[in-house]
DNA sequence: CTGAAAGCGCTAACAC
DNA sequence: GTGTTAGCGCTTTCAG
């Protein structure tokens, strides 16, 4: 049985509001007094009660990151941000992994969460906005991602069409005419997949390319092996692309490996552009050029606005706030050659 | 204010206990006053308080993952699976980046955290075993790899030593001669690296290979630039190697990116083995050699022993158990070639 | 099968 | 400056 505030309060021949007010610092404590209960703390080596601490005060010190997969190298480094910028408010961050399930996604946002925790940052991954209306309760939360959510929720996000289409600008400002695109999705509720084929058309159009829907190859997950199979079909056709424009790193890095285990040249023959801008894709051969979010700016922007909430009057909150970042391209080998 | 059991009490016009019965699933509860009370929870939109719940009965239904940086694509993949199965016991996960401090491990272990925990799954990095010796108060820990630790700790591990060998056996039984190592770390209490350097020189002595001191490369952290760099000091050398052993799959992908920036062929004129099977290795190019230490089972171990620590009666606790986890060699381009 | 009441460890009024 | 006391929301004896 771990000593409580008594045991300590008994040792130092104190009250136990004595003993509290050493423990939180509290400044009105005579010196010789607290030396003496900081003596049996030490000596009984008491820890404050979390849960009892947190039942009275109403406040857990921590918050949830939802993503779909740690084991997904873009989340992975995403959540290492978030964690390093919860540190910074004292919070300590727990991993809800979704794998893009539209229930897992549901039960944590309506609430459906067997643990306390202050506040939820949330990456969406197949989230239907509408059956979602009703937020959670309370707790506050923000999005990361584009706006597909119509509860109170902050959220953060770079602008994925416009991101895309850069990409897109690029690969067309290399000469390149037939840019095909890696990463469609089949549901409805893909919205990332769906903006950044959106920005691939309007970037197409823009440049007077034609828009062909063979050259738009879906897949199943946003995994290099799919990224691998999907250059192998391009490379069946008759007319295979001169560049690719792929929706995530991963899907760039696999389907590099096939253009090169096929002999095809990066980027002579194909170009080839990522979206994450993930390590990896600092140190392949070749580097990938890709567009990059800057994923730490926006993991420290999701803690400090689930920050401004927690310390923000709940009777008088703000309206729900979008916050835009910046994203840049980042050129390299796979476009630019070495 | 969320609704409490006695509000679902008063509104099904029943006492606390039997709504509590409910909640839990108790069995002697007439299917009426079920119904009744399970009404009133949805009409309420109820939810059990978790630190009320866990005041009572002492557990968090939390578990603790402390590792250096999910930004390592090792630790991530780690993390995944551990949040996995730690899903299947209905734990959460909360993660404790260390960035590899000393400072900051001995303080998780020593139990200086904010929340509270069931358990704790530690992956030290640079833990001197020494100056831990009393462990954590109450909470049970397991450690993830070899032990250098003298508290009540489980571990599960893999021969890393061993493993090491095998790795170098590989390349020496290619006919490689001389055989750098990467990743030998300057404190003592880089205990990972230590094994690893240790199974390279014993492998090379049963080869009948001498052990050459310049041709192991020292760096300052496990990362691909730190990979990189250190193949440069080798290739700048009069008589470079003929093979390279990574002490973990980010170095070896650091210095195959030198190895093909300088036109070195890989693995004709210099053969690339890593450590640890991390994704990436299996889309570079070329595809990564390295040694496999089943990650996924690890994590597995790891969550079993920590709910058999939490099932078991303290008074009767179990001594420290070492789970010994088998390793295998994944054989690929970089030093089979195609 | 259901109700009443005690108390988990802590903090915050409020006395002294 | 320090002590007393009343709950936070829940589970759990113990009665009925």
């Amino acid at each position: 049985m771990p000593p409580g505030l008594k045991d300590v309060a008994a040792r130092a021949g104190v009250s136990i509001k004595t003993v509290s007010n050493v423990v939180n610092g509290y400044v009105h404590v005579a010196p010789g007094t607290r030396a003496r209960v900081q003596e049996a703390i030490d000596a009984l080596g008491y820890r404050p009660n979390a849960a009892a601490r947190q039942l009275r005060g109403g406040r857990s010190g921590v918050i949830a990151l939802a993503l779909p997969e740690l084991q997904m190298p873009y989340f992975a480094e995403l959540a290492g941000f978030i964690v390093q910028a919860a540190e910074r408010h004292a919070w300590t961050v727990l991993i809800d992994q979704t794998d893009g399930q539209v229930e897992r996604e549901r039960n944590l946002v309506s609430g459906l969460r067997r643990h306390a925790i202050d506040g939820l940052i949330f990456s969406p991954l197949a989230l239907a906005g509408g059956d979602l209306a009703r937020g959670e309760a309370g707790t506050p939360m923000v999005l990361l991602g584009e706006r597909v959510w119509h509860g109170p929720a902050d959220h953060v996000a770079i602008d994925n069409t416009a991101a895309a289409g850069d990409a897109v600008r690029h690969l067309a400002g290399l000469g390149r005419r037939r840019i095909a695109a890696i990463g469609a999705q089949a549901q409805s509720s893909a919205i990332t997949a769906h903006q950044r084929l959106a920005g691939y058309r309007a970037a197409l159009s823009e440049c007077g390319l034609p828009y062909d829907a063979s050259l738009v190859v879906a897949v199943d997950s946003f995994r290099r092996a799919d990224g691998a199979a999907a250059m192998a079909a391009l490379l069946d056709r008759a007319d295979p692309p001169d560049a690719v424009f792929c929706f995530n790193d991963l899907l760039a890095l696999g389907a590099i490996r096939t253009l090169l285990d096929r002999g095809v040249a990066v980027p002579d023959e194909v170009a080839v552009m990522g979206f994450d801008d993930i390590e990896d894709g600092r140190f392949s051969s070749p580097t990938l050029s890709t567009v990059s979010p800057d994923t730490a700016r926006i993991a420290r922007l999701a803690v400090d606005l689930l920050a401004e909430r927690l310390g923000e009057d709940p009777a008088e909150a703000a309206a729900p706030r979008e916050l835009k970042v910046k994203h840049t391209l980042m050129l390299r080998e796979s476009t630019l050659g070495r």
